[in-house]
DNA sequence: TCCGATTTGGCTCTCCGGATGCACGTCAGT
DNA sequence: ACTGACGTGCATCCGGAGAGCCAAATCGGA
């Protein structure tokens, strides 16, 4: 899982995939999601990658890429948060000379680029209102429109989605279009986080361990079996690339000791609010944490019903204006808002366009 | 003008469509649906078209234009929210050379576009104020005037807007303009949601199925009769689309595991983010309601395992003893003593008895 | 039957988090 | 410049949660 820059380096270099057996392991959900990757790759339809940071998700969308009929056609990736807002519209739909200050040419985006291949979007979540409906547009009817262009394009793209949150959740929260969550969301795939996953580790490990032994003449031997014991209770919140990381350190340093420090055991997960009959658990976080979450869904939903009016919010919460203020705060809600559409700061970017949803 | 371009796209390949008797389905409400949009398609007359997200707004308002006298006139769509606010003035109605700093030329109007033709406005309840009330002039008399331009242009164009908000509730929020409202829904259409027309499934699913198997050279059989009524009783908050996107990985994964996973049925979530968008309801009262509700089950189950004794459960859950007494009073627990040797005829005892004993 | 332990309810008192009102500054639209 | 909505800081106030105390009820055991 070669980390490049995100958005350059459009042909990524295939070849540094590790073998298929690797990737999949030997779990039965690792299995299925086998299988349904082989079903999928050579249908025209979009698919959605689900999974926790670092499961390899763009592994996965590759492997898609190539496994399909447009596997000779490019193959694009864009990484949604990595490029600021405005930016991103231009990046991924070009623009026409003139469009705006400093559009002295015209250039096509990343979506013209993927004509007849592949476009994989990663943290599709980032991705703002507006350009989701464009990209609802695109997916709708093949059609897109340039920044300050005239006239629609029509390319021919299959498009591979990934995300590391839950995407319903974001539906709920206003911050993710419905209808084009239900346009990309044709297939599913989820990706197991590592720690679900532990009986592949072992694997895993003698395959960092080799490969990267090859790779810097290391003779880092195989872990010990307590060491591998402690590999896998291990729950990874930085999944396979964390693994991959920490076996890179093993060869270079050569030492176990030099990571068996970083495995400290499974943290008390202070976010679980199911009833852990068991320890000591206050009652009072548990409400405490319940409310806030009751608290952040319904006056996410009020305020929305209002527009984000935030004064009539409150009237109609029967709570003081101020109330209203420290409540939004304190759910993480945006405290700046602009009253419509969502789409904020970008004066003058994006331009033009019918995209979608009815 | 270039008109014909971004319109050819817009002359959407209409053969997609999938034949009137699968849109409109057997149900009462969509046969009267069906006879009234033959009435009032050839009546230039603006329409309204209510209906939820994903409910196939688009597709009704295309087959008011195929069945128009204006057929053959250019149809035009614009998605009001995939448009920032400033933009989609510019985009709708043109502007003149100069009229802002960007404008080096002058740009025709999707409004302009439509002439003699079909203008659909998507989403109209986005539009903010300003707009819509040069919507409304347009609507009245057929003029508009391009950004920076002196003279009104004049134009004739069939209006069909759609929305998925009750615009009755955004009149009375002050979000949109009233004689607005009157003069677009002159005809209303309302669609009626999936779930409310489900005796409409099976014939949608196997249209959807044929239609999907040919495209993916697929041979999905069509699902079970279980499957069938799992689908009828599921509640499709995606609508149409939804269904439609679940047909599609259906043939393409071919097997009913791999989508029956999706028909969950409606669970009311563990303490529901509900109603409150209709009148004011305290959000307090909520909150209270749903810290109660939780207290209850934690206080219960942390009962249940300390078996009913009261000081140990109060010590986990980091409560004084006193305390956790007066929240098992209030969240109605039975309150009754060792339920064992029970000469005492307690009204509500019920739970406990056999809990208890050791 | 009596004594101590445990449980429970009722009653205060205190304390703190959250709610409020007010003042002031900012920003955008007019 | 004026207005209205929004954001922030500050002093204040309120109510509910918790603790402490006491009395009554009940049980176990002698």
């Amino acid at each position: 899982m070669s980390v490049t820059n995100p958005v350059s380096a459009l042909i990524q270099p295939l070849g540094e995939m590790p073998p298929e057996s690797v990737v999949f392991g030997s779990t039965d959900a690792m299995h299925a999601l086998r299988e349904r990757l082989a079903k999928i790759a050579g249908a025209n339809v979009p698919v959605l990658i689900q999974g926790e940071s670092g499961t390899g998700k763009d592994i996965i969308a590759r492997m898609i890429h190539v496994s399909s009929p447009w596997k000779t056609g490019p193959w694009v990736k864009v990484n949604c948060p990595a490029i600021p807002g405005t930016l991103l519209e231009s990046e991924l739909f070009g623009y026409e000379k003139g469009a705006f200050t400093g559009a002295y040419g015209s250039k096509p985006g990343r979506v013209e680029m993927a004509h007849r291949g592949t476009l994989f979007l990663d943290e599709i979540s980032e991705l703002d209102m507006a350009l989701q409906s464009k990209l609802l547009q695109l997916l709708q009817d093949g059609q897109f429109c340039r920044i300050g262009a005239q006239e629609d394009k029509r390319v021919e793209v299959r498009v591979v989605c990934a995300t590391n949150r839950k995407l319903e959740e974001e539906i709920i929260n206003g911050t993710f279009r419905s209808d084009l969550f239900y346009r990309i969301n044709v297939v599913n795939l989820h990706i197991p986080a590592l720690r679900e996953r532990s009986s592949d580790i072992p694997q895993l490990v003698s395959y960092f361990i080799e490969h990267y032994n090859r790779r810097f003449n290391g003779r880092a031997p195989m872990p010990s079996a307590e060491l591998m014991k402690a590999l896998m209770r291990y729950h990874w919140p930085g999944n396979i690339r964390e693994l991959e990381n920490l076996m890179k350190r093993y060869v270079i340093l050569g030492s176990e000791d030099s990571i068996s420090g970083d495995l400290r055991p499974h943290e008390p997960d202070l976010f679980s609010a199911d009833i852990p009959v068991d320890g000591q658990v206050s009652l009072k976080k548990i409400t405490r944490q319940a409310v806030r979450e009751l608290e952040r869904k319904i006056i996410l939903k009020v305020l929305q019903h209002h527009h984000w009016n935030r004064k009539q919010a409150a009237k109609a919460l029967n709570i003081s204006y101020r109330a209203l203020l420290y409540k939004i705060r304190d759910a993480g809600l945006p405290s700046n808002r602009t009253p419509r559409s969502g789409a904020h700061e970008d004066a003058q970017a994006a331009v033009n366009e019918t995209a979608a949803a009815d």
